[in-house]
DNA sequence: GTGGTCTAGACCACG
DNA sequence: GTGGTCTAGACCACG
């Protein structure tokens, strides 16, 4: 599991951790019952401090998308796929929300805020569309 | 000149001074010469400390937004409006990437994607649409 | 006297009061024995706060520049072209000082320094130059 | 990093934090990437508040010249010598006019005003000149 | 440990 | 009256 931390973002780095988590979840290429490196491991390939590992890894908990069982290790939870796309509808429903509000700020119509939307959306890396991989 | 500020927001009280004063500016309800609150009003009404109204002041100040004179009041800038369209230029492109990120880890297509946002302006609060008030 | 203030400047006003005066007297367009306005009418043709004229009035009789004598007015004083050279000098000292600093930190050489002060005296206002007015 | 600071000069104390920073940029003393002394450092070598520090850092920040990661600490952003220099270039600017304002009302000709200032610059401590240290 | 936010309260310069 | 600066001290998020 290979995850790409951008220590120059905004972004706190546990943050990247978890939402990356979640993305490899939704986009079916952790299912569940795989089992994610050790806090350490993560830690390790992350480069980041351990508590930073320990953290996204909690926060993961709480979102029912992985589960920890003491002494065996962190699983993809049963139910993750569900957990991971509703929590992806809320961000993008925040996200759309914000962006109705600044695009109104700035005088834009509806129709102009969308074509702008729409052409972000050919320019970002690739997402699940057609399929599971 | 009422603002709403949110105190169980992580979006710091300054900050969220500094939004609805630009959002008001990039709108056409405060322009060029208008007075300000005084920053011992401002705080009052916001029920905020001094020293926090008085530091969203100093952003707006640093962002071209408005203009201080010390024993005469704060003013909306001259080009103030063109500053804070290009703050929201800023903001939601950076919330349409984002969204587009989201949008794309569930499979959304743009089409999908530009619907809801398109959706979203229709329910938030009036903008500056349709010429100057 | 006819001032000319610019309220939206960064110099406080009555500092600009006490600059324009100290100017009239350096070019030798009021001298020794003439009388200022009052306070009042200072007040009133510059349009600003009696405070503040008397201020400036304050300044420039701490400067040497003028004396008051109770009842009788404000009066340019003896010794007030020279003590107005004086303070034309220490403040002119002072930027070429900071300019120096400045332009040192850019890594400008002295002739290219020099050269850009050079040009900006052309695009100034009128001085004493070429003699008594 | 020492900085030496006059708490009788009417420049904030924070200010002048900010402007012995820029001039290190400026002058190459400190490079991208550079890690600056931590907020608290800073503020024990400056002998002033933790907040006065602090808001010296957020004025640096908000120029492009730092780039703070909470947690991490304070780093010399990139592009920060070119940040610098167009600050440097807009304060020797405003000298100069200033300069030349001053050197006006007393009657100096433009060369007598550059010599002078090409004298000064020779008696202020190093500057860049002369290429990377 | 790092930086960020906020309050309370003092003191100052300008009008 | 206006805004600006500074300190002291608390509390929080991130690593």
């Amino acid at each position: 599991m290979e995850l790409r931390l951008d220590p120059s973002s905004d972004t706190p780095l546990y943050t990247q951790i978890v939402e990356q988590v979640r993305r490899l979840v939704a986009r079916g290429a952790l299912r569940a019952g795989d089992r994610l490196p050790t806090v350490r491991e993560l830690a390790a390939s992350c480069r980041v401090n351990r508590n930073t590992a320990a953290r996204a890894v909690q926060v993961l908990e709480s979102e029912g998308v992985v589960r920890t069982r003491v002494g065996r290790g962190t699983f993809v939870a049963d139910g993750a796929a569900a957990a991971s796309a509703t929590l992806h509808e809320t961000a993008l429903d925040r996200l759309l929300e914000q962006a109705a509000r600044e695009a109104s700020a700035l005088g834009l119509d509806p129709e102009e805020a969308a074509r702008r939307l729409r052409a972000k959306m050919k320019t970002v890396p690739e997402g699940r569309r057609g399929g599971k991989p």
